[in-house]
DNA sequence: TATGGTGAGTCTGGATTTCCTACTCACTGG
DNA sequence: CCAGTGAGTAGGAAATCCAGACTCACCATA
């Protein structure tokens, strides 16, 4: 799926390019989960294994996992996530927080404990402030060319 | 690119189901930033239109974005989020976030400001204690059957 | 030592999507 | 009348995806 015609050069579509195609997202949820076996990943995400191997391959490829065998004799492997990886886990949990509002009606499938001993609620918020981010708030700032947003709405 | 056949119930999927499609949040990345025409989002992303079109309709359908003509005689029309689809700007801005750490040295294509004026630098938090999610800070529970973890490595 | 089972894939051929180019249709502006 | 714009459709080639079978190495057991 990479962004490779993107005219706009942008760290949205770089990152989509890399975890965008189909069961990406996936692999990196059970690999988060400590699920990291092949027929673990197979099972759990519902994915061909061929393709399973391909998209593998590509995030081992990218740093955002790695192929750790945890026994020799006979060979088996185990993917874990890179610390790149684990930082994609925000993008999931917003997500999972996203589908958790919209596309279901109370029943969370799946509820994530923080330390702090409540339900985590992931909000994404400004580092700067602390505020929790909201549209209204935000004015972009193309730095390079490619940016120059076309048409008459311009935003 | 429905996660039909996901044997986990699992919120992420499903969101994965409605926008994990190629294209899907470049467009949204575009319609937030208000380019909403149909030859805007064509320019802007480098998808075929009619693969756009697809996009779009599946956007629209899934109550993520509204078709809005902006003028009759000649038709003409804009796309725009809803708020749920402004509520997906945060996954946005994560992979934004994780793009330029992770895929780019200094150079970030576009900055956000916030209201608070400084530079956006989106922070997923808990919620509840206000502090930034970490992986060793969560203790996943499944609330439905069918997140059984399968295998010896049980997280 | 045959028999079965697991883990980690690869292979094959067909179904589905995507891609690219061109085309339409409605209208506007000169 | 002619060119141009916006918003798509149409058609066929190219790339991906998919399901299930297959491989290969090893272990267990009987």
């Amino acid at each position: 799926m990479a962004a490779t015609k993107d005219p706009r050069p942008c760290s949205i579509a770089d990152a989509l390019a890399l975890v965008g195609e189909k069961y990406s997202l996936l692999v990196l949820r059970e690999v988060c989960l400590g699920n990291g076996r092949f027929d673990q990943l197979v099972r759990n995400i519902g994915a061909p294994r061929d393709i399973l191997a391909t998209r593998l391959r590509r995030l081992v490829d990218a740093g955002i996992l790695t192929k750790r065998a945890y026994s020799e004799r006979p060979q088996r492997f185990e993917y874990r996530p890179t610390q790149a990886g684990l930082e994609l886990e925000p993008v999931l949990l917003t997500l999972m927080e996203w589908g958790n509002r919209h596309l279901r009606k109370d029943d969370r499938p799946m509820v994530v404990e923080h330390i702090c001993g409540h339900e985590l609620v992931p909000l994404v918020t400004c580092q700067a402030c602390g505020d929790p981010v909201q549209h209204e708030d935000l004015t972009p700032h193309p730095q390079s060319p490619g940016w120059t947003v076309t048409g008459p709405t311009a935003a």
